[in-house]
DNA sequence: TTCCCGAGTGTTTGCGATAACACTTATTCC
DNA sequence: GGAATAAGTGTTATCGCAAACACTCGGGAA
């Protein structure tokens, strides 16, 4: 006599409910069932109340991956994006999962270490391999340009500010006009020059924000300084803003983002420079916070609600093999505070 | 003569390979593909070459759809979460990610728009009806413990910084624990008391905060203000501020988080107080800016890589069956800068 | 009446992988 | 030498669902 091989050792689990068994208990086929849940309004209404009690009587749950098995489509969005602790990602991020919710859509995640073409590949691939329907790709560095040129060319994929030359739709913020706004509004106080502490070198919207921030400069004739770049953190803004200090012909700043911005103001107040009395500082972003710097900071807001959701509109029109617009901008607005005045005498 | 159907019509995609098609090219059958991929050391060294050949020149990637089907395993994790646009949830979310795809699993997130159990409950609905393994809840509400009671027991689930009376593991940061240091810190500066400025009701880091520092100045003797909530925003740090300033015995206050303590500092600063020299101020979190606000901010640092890691190595646990720890904590740390100094002599 | 049509439902098949088991062949042991 | 064993591979069944097609039935058109 031997015992039955693995019965009794696992504490019988109460078996999920299948499609089957909500036909049985409803006294239908299962494809009816089916049917109920995908095209309703080919089932009898009757027929129809009698499925929806059993689906709810037995708590009965599709199951996604016999689905997806059969109609090669999951629901399922991919994101692959650097550095989600940030700010501007993870609200890109949050409003991506926001849109991708109101449609039915849940999202799946590939974070990057690092920014280069293996490892956008790689990411691509975990999520791929998850059988999303579409990727949209948060990577905003030109080497991720040359990554993303290399993915497979059937998969639906949008990309969130990248540079020119990638061969899918692209949504981003005007970098290069929030810039140029930002550094028009410091002109227009009066001063002679702008300089620009940067972001990191080979970040599309660093290089954006000094493209900006230099054609304006060039178009009204004025000095271009070298810009100095940071790292996108407060730490590089402190240490930028004490050299930037013994500037003498330093009365106005632009900075690429509100952390670096916020390193400067200490910078700058540390070397005895008022702000904005001495010193003009505008920064980019609009960080929840900036409003409650000292002093409270102008800067430029970037609407990053809207680029994640046109982002996943996109990839959802390529889902659906519609050919949408190749490169939508988001206008970014001047949010005027006090950290950029008038141009001191003298 | 009928013509063939769905044939022409389409553009003859270039299907993807699927094992079959590397079986065939291999030499092999299919089930002999599949051992290579999944327990290698059971195919003949010769053999497994010729497959991994195969599958290197197809392209082939194994469909996980047709995987979790058989095996019930999907080898993805749920998180669901409340704003990850904040520091703190968005770095455990990382965390969670990073942990994850060390071990070979990917993340799905849920957000919720709303802390409460219709909408906890139906977060998890989405990422279970994903086939998830697993779920990590980062939901440090109390109206969440309630929704953290009505889930599949059978689901392995985890939380993070959830209350008590969950019926599954928890990992946290002590938030007792890094209040009652703050708060000790400051007296030992020989401040009389301590008042504190509070993170919203129901939220379970808020009321944690609260009782630690409640808790040590009772032992202590001292005397207990009303603490006042915020909403962890810079905005409600600022208007809060402002009605404390006006208080006469003000010399220290503990901010239950770091935004909050900014706009508290400006709010100190705009009624005329000097921050150490009148006032002292410690926060919470340890926001990469901390060390930049002014004067550079004393707080508690969470380590919420940490926290992330341990929740995901607990879920993993769950998954295989092992029943581990039920409470995590996670020791913070005081983190001494310039902005809480010594008591003001009178 | 007969036929056709469409609405509503059921049956069969197949999606792509793995579990379970069956089958070879070579190896070991008595 | 023969049985027992192990290593390597193949066959078959199955996971849960939906596409395709088949069937039934009643009502209108011819």
């Amino acid at each position: 006599m031997t015992t039955p091989p693995h019965r009794g050792d696992v504490p019988h689990r109460p078996k999920v409910a299948v499609m089957e068994d909500v036909a049985e208990l409803a006294g239908v086929s299962a494809m009816t069932v089916s049917r109920v849940l995908n095209a309703p309004e080919k089932v009898r209404p009757e027929t129809r109340a009698r499925v929806l009690a059993a689906v709810q009587e037995l708590g009965y749950r599709p199951n996604s991956a016999a689905r997806v098995l059969v109609t090669g489509r999951s629901g399922v969005l991919g994101v692959v994006s650097f550095d989600t602790t940030q700010y501007g990602p993870a609200s890109t991020l949050y409003a991506i999962e926001r849109a991708a919710r109101q449609n039915e859509y849940s999202v799946s995640i590939a974070s990057l270490d690092a920014l280069n073409r293996r490892s956008i590949a790689e990411g691509v691939g975990r999520l791929t391999s998850q059988s999303v329907d579409g990727v949209i790709i948060v990577a905003p560095h030109e080497s991720a340009t040359d990554g993303l040129r290399h993915l497979p060319p059937d998969l639906p994929v949008v990309a969130v500010d990248a540079g020119d030359g990638v061969p899918f739709p692209v949504v981003m913020v005007d970098q290069h006009a929030g810039a140029a706004r930002a550094t028009r509004h410091l002109l227009s106080l009066g001063h002679r020059t702008v300089w620009h502490l940067s972001g990191p070198a080979n970040w599309v919207d660093a290089s954006a924000r000094v493209a900006g921030w230099r054609s304006v400069l060039e178009a009204e004739g004025r000095e271009v300084r070298e810009p100095l770049a940071g790292d996108w953190s407060a730490r590089s803004g402190h240490e930028l803003g004490r050299r930037l200090a013994s500037e003498d012909d330093l009365t106005a700043i632009f900075v690429a983002n509100d952390q670096m911005a916020m390193g400067l103001l200490r910078a700058l107040r540390e070397a005895g420079l008022r702000v904005p009395e001495d010193v003009s500082v505008v920064g980019f972003d609009d960080i929840p916070e900036a409003a409650y710097f000292w002093p409270p900071l102008t800067t430029v807001r970037q609407d990053f609600a809207t680029v994640g959701r046109l982002a996943f509109q996109l990839v959802l029109d390529r889902i659906d093999g519609v050919l949408g617009e190749r490169r939508l901008k988001v206008e970014p607005e001047l949010v005027v505070r006090e950290s950029a005045g008038v141009r001191p005498p003298g």
